[in-house]
DNA sequence: ATAGTAAACGAACGGTCGTTCGTATGATAA
DNA sequence: TTATCATACGAACGACCGTTCGTTTACTAT
């Protein structure tokens, strides 16, 4: 079944819509007839595409995930100090947020819609992203640069913070993306204790892509 | 209908169960045979109770809300200056929503299960609750006590920050609920620029209580 | 031209959904 | 004792659910 190829059109079309749908009303409230007439289909066509409707929930959740922490890799050097890393962190998070905040609502509530195994293989590629950031934390806690109560605790603190920014921020807002970003940016730097006046603006925002 | 009434056990019963299937499972993936089975009835007896699903989730919704607000004004004084308002907040916050995570999560997912009349009168007692912390930061910020670069941002920032306590925390984890409540203090206060060592143990906590 | 195949259709499957209805029970009040 | 009423039951309603099936369509390679 050529199908299942990803550069299928119409399954792209049928992943899209998809997406769209459970990131609005939640996977248990979309029915394969709603994906179906999104995109113009019979609900029975959706089968040769994907084996059921948990298999596409499957498919968003893994794809989201995996180039979440592919992006993060590319965009994050840890040649720098804890500073540099953390700003270039909430740079990354904030902006990849931004762009795709479907993806980031479905994995946040959806992860629980899923079987015991499948569930398991993305809590460890979410737990794998937040201890990319815990490690920064902790890095700078050691080297003297960082000041918190406990590590792990401000690490989720941290992560939420920016992640937060799904939630209200829109394209036509008052506030563009830069000054959205230099805004977390400034609000994580002096969560952990750094005077953030002069670092903010130094480093260049790179786009993020999606893969 | 005697029953409508709130001190009536069995409606209580249902009530609560609901809420814990609600917030395990999703409002639509939650059937009133689930909720009639948790408490030992059949489903149609539910409806000597309550008008209807989308009801019983309203009454937790509104419950929520409204005791979230009446907390937040009995806890706190607009008396002091900025900073121990924030210290206040962050403290009843956290601390609340420690106690009462499924209220949280369902508010959090599930308005928009709700019919545009309903959803409008909860988003306007959420809006009230946010308000009220950005009324804080604001002051601060005229005062000089805080440093943000956006006002609005960074109440966002903060409630979301403070939020997150509900999806990682654990009665029986490494850590008891007052050093959670200092770490998230520590956070948010060093979020607006203020260096947290000396004040963030000053103030005793009291107990939250659910009406 | 013809055989093979991906992909669409529309009907149908058994099951579950929220809700309604008529009835039975058991406590309370007259 | 009798009338009332809140509350429980169990059957049933029409609608919708995810999925399967047999068939048709339309393109591709021989």
């Amino acid at each position: 079944m050529d199908s299942k190829h990803p550069r299928n059109p119409t399954r792209s079309l049928l992943l899209n819509h998809a997406r769209r749908l459970f990131a609005e009303r939640g996977f248990s409230a979309v029915s394969m007839r709603d994906i179906a007439r999104s995109v113009g289909l019979q609900q029975s066509s959706i089968y040769n595409h994907f084996d059921s409707k948990q298999s596409i929930l499957i498919e968003l959740l893994r794809g989201h995930m995996l180039t979440l922490n592919q992006c993060r890799n590319d965009w994050l050097s840890d040649e720098v100090s804890a500073t540099e890393q953390l700003i270039a962190f909430t740079q990354f998070h904030v902006a990849y947020h931004i762009d795709f905040p479907d993806d980031v609502f479905i994995a946040y509530m959806e992860l629980r819609s899923l079987e015991p195994d499948n569930r398991k293989a993305l809590v460890r590629l979410r737990d794998e992203y937040e201890l990319s950031l815990q490690a920064i934390v902790q890095q700078g806690v050691t080297a003297g640069e960082f000041q918190c109560v406990d590590v792990a605790v401000h690490t989720r603190a941290i992560i939420a913070m920016l992640t937060g920014v799904t939630v209200w921020y829109r394209h036509d807002g008052r506030l563009d993306k830069d000054t959205v970003i230099h805004s977390y940016v400034t609000a994580a730097l002096q969560s952990l204790g750094i005077p953030a006046n002069d670092v903010a603006h130094q480093h260049e925002l790179k786009k993020v892509k999606h893969v």
